[in-house]
DNA sequence: AAGAGAATCTACCACTTGGTAGATTTTTCG
DNA sequence: CGAAAAATCTACCAAGTGGTAGATTCTCTT
């Protein structure tokens, strides 16, 4: 099933699994209202067993956020790589991004992730407060050169916008609109939404939706 | 100090310094991480006295949102009466709601409240689940009213956006910029960013943020 | 096959949780 | 004032928490 031949180690094979179960359930009920044995057991363990992987129950949020960070970086190189000719990853964020909505609303798996945590790390004692920060930094700075490459390349160009504000706001949207889909899916179309609001900054955005693209292989 | 004079029973008092106190805690750490010992002890009373007035910590929750929703209520409707002329909620909704987070942006009293709880009850199981779909429900119907009127009175008058698109965006965006601005103050200015969609938009909303308005009584 | 090391478990810890029972103090009001 | 009612407390409960110690079982490599 796995790309990764059997030849793991059974307790490589256990860590990963355990951040695998992590990684749902703490989408599915953010980090506070989760437990350990919860993990532990949904991942076939004991609680004591998954403190032989990680330190605490911080570690164990911490090193999911970064493995699911360099897995997400993985798969946009990916997504680059596939497309025609050279391009960077500042010339696909945007359709990358939208891209991914679009799977994440037909198939709600680790959607809720980083809007349920980033919300409860909004408090500076929380554990994975830095690490939010840190990420929300790094979008908007490749968000905002997504947006400026839109902007040159649109069909008239666009001129007069912030692309470091556009981010912003591109991002917040995205956030805002997956609480209120994950509250009533009916009343939100995620997609829609965003490509409108590309629209009227005047980007034309149709088709980025599109889920056929030839690197879809298992990953 | 406060507006009601000391003729309120001593119970009516202790109840809604408990429901002020769980406002303030709940929207600094959310539902599920607060104990009701912590929310009683900022009271200034014990956990077994504060389930004495609510009959668990789901009641709590609720009423507070009722409540709270209450005085938003008459609070817009103070606004409105304050108003040169006769007006509706629909017509000052988005200035009001300007208004509002710039209020939030530069004292953060209550302002993470709503995001904080309503993505935490994005869960089907949480207590407030309903009372949120219902909120979130409300709120873009109300706002949709107030594009509406805001697309007709704009100087050329916007045509061709949907005011119910436009009222989900508006608040996604203000949900998500709110997140952002918890995490780093400094890298978000939700007002600006609001307004400048607005004015993407082709609403003119110069000067809506401002806070001199003669309803600003102690409330 | 066997021994070393990794993986996992059982059993415990001290502490916190939401909630209850009932005694006791405080308010309220005739 | 004084009694009824309301408010509040102490003391408890069973269940759950993150985390630790140490025994035991399993895997892997030689």
């Amino acid at each position: 099933m796995t790309q990764t031949p059997e030849r793991l180690t059974k307790g490589e094979r256990t860590r990963r699994r355990i951040l695998h179960t992590a990684l749902e359930i703490f989408a599915e009920r953010g980090y506070a209202g989760v437990s350990l044995r919860e993990v532990a057991a949904r991942a076939g363990i004991t609680h004591a067993g998954l403190l032989h992987y990680f330190t605490g129950k911080d570690d164990l949020l911490l090193t999911m956020m970064i493995e699911r960070d360099r897995a997400e970086i993985e798969a946009i190189r990916g997504y680059v790589a596939a497309g025609t000719g050279p391009a960077s990853v500042d010339e696909v964020i945007i359709r990358w991004m939208i891209r991914d909505i679009a799977r994440n609303q037909s198939r709600p798996d680790i959607a809720p992730l980083f809007v349920k945590l980033s919300t409860e790390a909004t408090e500076s004692s929380h554990p994975a407060y830095d690490y939010f920060r840190g990420r929300y930094t790094r979008l908007r700075e490749t968000l905002a050169r997504g947006f400026a490459h839109e902007f040159a390349a649109a069909d008239p160009p666009v001129t007069g916008r912030d692309p470091r504000l556009c981010a912003q706001q591109f991002i917040a949207m995205a956030d805002g609109l997956q609480v209120q889909w994950l509250l009533d899916p009916a009343s939100t179309d995620m997609v829609a939404s965003l490509l409108d609001y590309l629209h009227v900054l005047g980007i034309d955005a149709q088709g980025w939706a599109e889920l056929t693209v030839p690197e879809d292989r298992p990953a």
